[in-house]
RNA sequence: GUGGGUAUGGCGCAGUCGGUUAGCGCGCCAGAUUGUGGAUCUGGAGAUCCUCGGUUCGAGUCCGAGUACCCCCC
């Protein structure tokens, strides 16, 4: 089983460690999102090994529609497919149940969607995905929740909550079954709890205090970046951390900038991932200690320095210019969506090395304050 | 040098009976994107309507001449 080790606390931020059967989890950690079993823009398990990453992130929504997790599970699992022997954490789908919202239906059973891909009909409910989850074969399962709208009304994130709080039971009892089925490929499988409550603080602690009881592998924050201010986020994690166990990990789930992870480390989060360093790879924009550079703009056509000067990513090492991966992006080439996801993606894993660091030297406080001016004092044509 | 056709932003096109500030697609320029649809969305720049002349209160639109390109014929 799993163990979670407090090696070091600077206010609330923890440095710690992760033990699983797929390995060691060294946190605060950025979890590199590959929803479909991999990450787009064309990486391999090599590649990720390559930029520092310790943690795969894939889907339980997306990959029992394609391939199957039944396909996945001939193949092998999870692990096996992409030849990635280290952690992977799995999403249960409930984040689909609010970025589908328009080709499902809840009921309290679990939630009928009609697929992205040829609309025909699903079920998921807690089970399902926990013997999805299982079939894969991850790391870490994560429980079914539904993510109500930010900006939905008090009653009907009471009413959702209960129903993700009455779920999460059913996971965890799906889960032991499931973990002691002979040919089950990880009977280790963990299983983290989603606290939910939209901006209702008193909902969220509420929860919090429920789910904690139940005793799972860890903890996560879920429904938050979808629609508030920073600011509002960053208080609900301060309000409802506290009452989360502090001998578990924690994981605020889907976020997000480099400014947010490192208030999120600040305020207690051990665990992260966000689509922004790969989607926005894909899209040209490239992250760097000087804030964000559009590789697509006209005014580095001709520019021969790599992203940034002194990254170690694998991309900038080898110099490629700015203007050559300017071109590669703006005639498709394939090859322009891979090296700039590399060094989005070892960005994002430096940082989080970065932070670790910190914490452990017991300078976290002055490597946030520096890191966060460093940061929004962008200006990298100066570099 | 015969006959037919075309000419409108970088490219491809629309433009009604002559009537506001000449539109559209692509491209270009820039910006969004938070438990991923390589998707999508939002702004912006860019025009001597081939040239000259005419008719008209008013011409991208009608008339004349010229120029360039395309097709047919030889």
């Amino acid at each position: 089983m799993a163990e979670y080790e407090l090696i070091k606390t600077e206010g609330q931020a923890n440095r710690g460690r992760f033990t699983t059967v797929h390995g060691v989890i060294e946190t605060p950690v950025f979890m590199n999102v590959a929803t479909c079993a991999a990450i787009k823009g064309g990486l391999s398990a090599r590649d990720l090994e390559s930029i520092k990453t310790q943690v795969m992130l894939c889907n339980t929504y997306h990959l029992h529609v394609r391939p199957g997790d039944e396909v996945v599970n001939k193949l092998g699992g999870l692990h096996k497919m992409p030849h990635w022997s280290h952690p992977i954490l799995t999403d249960s789908g409930g984040f689909q149940v609010f970025s589908l919202a328009d080709l499902r239906k809840i009921k309290e059973e679990g939630v009928y969607f009609n697929s992205h891909i040829d609309g025909r009909k699903l079920f998921i409910g807690p089970e399902q995905s926990m013997q999805i989850q299982s079939n894969l074969g991850s790391t870490i399962a994560m429980a079914f929740d539904e993510c109500p709208n930010a900006l939905s009304e008090r009653e009907y994130v009471e009413k959702s909550v209960a129903r993700t709080t009455r779920w999460l039971i059913r996971c965890k009892e799906e889960m032991k079954r499931l973990n002691g089925l002979e040919g089950t490929i990880n009977k280790d499988q963990l299983l983290f709890g989603i606290n939910q409550g939209a901006i209702f603080h008193d909902i969220r602690i509420e929860q919090a205090k429920e789910i904690a009881d139940l005793d799972l592998d860890g903890y996560a924050i879920g429904g938050l970046a979808v629609g508030e201010s920073a600011e509002e986020m960053y208080s609900v994690i301060e309000d409802t951390t506290p009452f989360l166990p502090q001998n578990k990990p924690t994981y605020l789930m889907g976020v997000g900038t480099p400014e947010n992870i490192i208030e999120g480390v600040y305020r207690g989060i051990d665990f992260f991932d966000c689509v922004y360093p790969s989607r926005n790879g894909r899209h040209g924009n490239l992250y760097t200690n000087h804030g964000t550079l559009h590789i697509r703009n006209a005014k580095y056509e001709t520019d021969t320095r790599p992203i940034e000067e002194g990254c170690g990513c694998p991309v900038c090492r080898e110099g490629y210019s700015r203007g050559y991966i300017r071109h590669l992006l703006k005639a498709d080439e394939a090859l322009g969506l891979r090296f700039c996801v590399m060094h989005n993606l070892y960005f994002y894993n430096d940082l989080m090395r970065q932070i670790r660091e910190a914490l452990d030297r017991g300078c976290f406080a002055e490597f946030r304050k520096n890191k966060l001016k460093e940061l929004r004092d962008a200006d990298y044509d100066a570099t």
